[in-house]
DNA sequence: TACTACTCTACTGAATAAGTAGACTATTAT
DNA sequence: ATAATAGTCTACTTATTCAGTAGAGTAGTA
């Protein structure tokens, strides 16, 4: 399961795809329209800036707003930089990959499951973008 | 990520349907044959054992054994016991479903992209069973 | 009846999740 | 210049889950 972190992170991404090219929007309007709680809101908001997948003006008229459009960023992105792994094992992640002790992955039979399963995940949320969290 | 609890409950039964219609197999000699820490491994056996996916034999000569042939045990049944819901969102889980608060279901776009990834990932592990975790 | 092997309750330490508080810094409008 | 605004950053806190252990109890078998 995400963590709720992922959770009011993808939505508030969600947001400022549907506000894209409007200019920077605040931390508290998100927050209100997304029920998010903002001070939690504004370290997902601050991760996904130092990652380069949002960017952000200080001062008056300031706010955060998308680095790039929509459809430049897929999910898969988003929830590796939020969530971590997508694999549901270390030994199949592409990204965090990290060895199992005392298992050779030649023969194991489980890894050979995860990864399939991996692959099934990762041909959807590489596809889908933030342009596919707009509400409807 | 799948809980340490997860990946050692599914290593286990791999073994056991390796072992299937061998007899009991004692805990002590899964724990040894897959790494698994045998008092941790007590407690997740006897899970799968109330969950009906396992039956037991006291006394000498006794140990685990799969209730059904391991063709007829699926990997989301097994997940499901053990690790919790599959999908990634409460809101999307057939077996734990959660309503979101303040969410409209039939609105939200999240909803929609991960209840594609729930159906991708549950295609594979209704379909793969205890047979394919049997290494090879 | 002794031995074996599963059953069950209770506990522990460490890590992560979820969120809060408050000081600080940069920008803009007046 | 200087308020007011709005993001930045550090440092907590509290609760829950994870991972594992200890030990007594119960049931079956030779």
């Amino acid at each position: 399961m995400l963590s709720k972190k992922t959770q009011y992170g993808l939505k508030a991404l969600g947001y400022l795809a549907s506000q894209y090219g409007k200019g920077p929007v605040l931390i508290s309007e998100i927050a209100l329209k997304k029920n998010i709680p903002i001070k939690f809101l504004e370290t997902i908001l601050l991760l996904l800036k130092q990652k380069n997948i949002l960017d952000s003006k200080k001062g008056k008229g300031g706010g955060y707003f998308l680095a790039d459009a929509p459809k430049k960023i897929s999910l898969a992105i988003a929830l590796r930089i939020i969530e971590g792994p997508i694999a549901m094992l270390p030994c199949v992640s592409l990204n965090f990959y990290k060895k199992c002790e005392d298992c050779n992955e030649k023969v194991c039979a489980l890894n050979k499951v995860m990864a399939i399963t991996r692959d099934a995940t990762l041909k959807i949320l590489e596809k889908k973008s933030l342009q596919d969290l707009i509400d409807e």
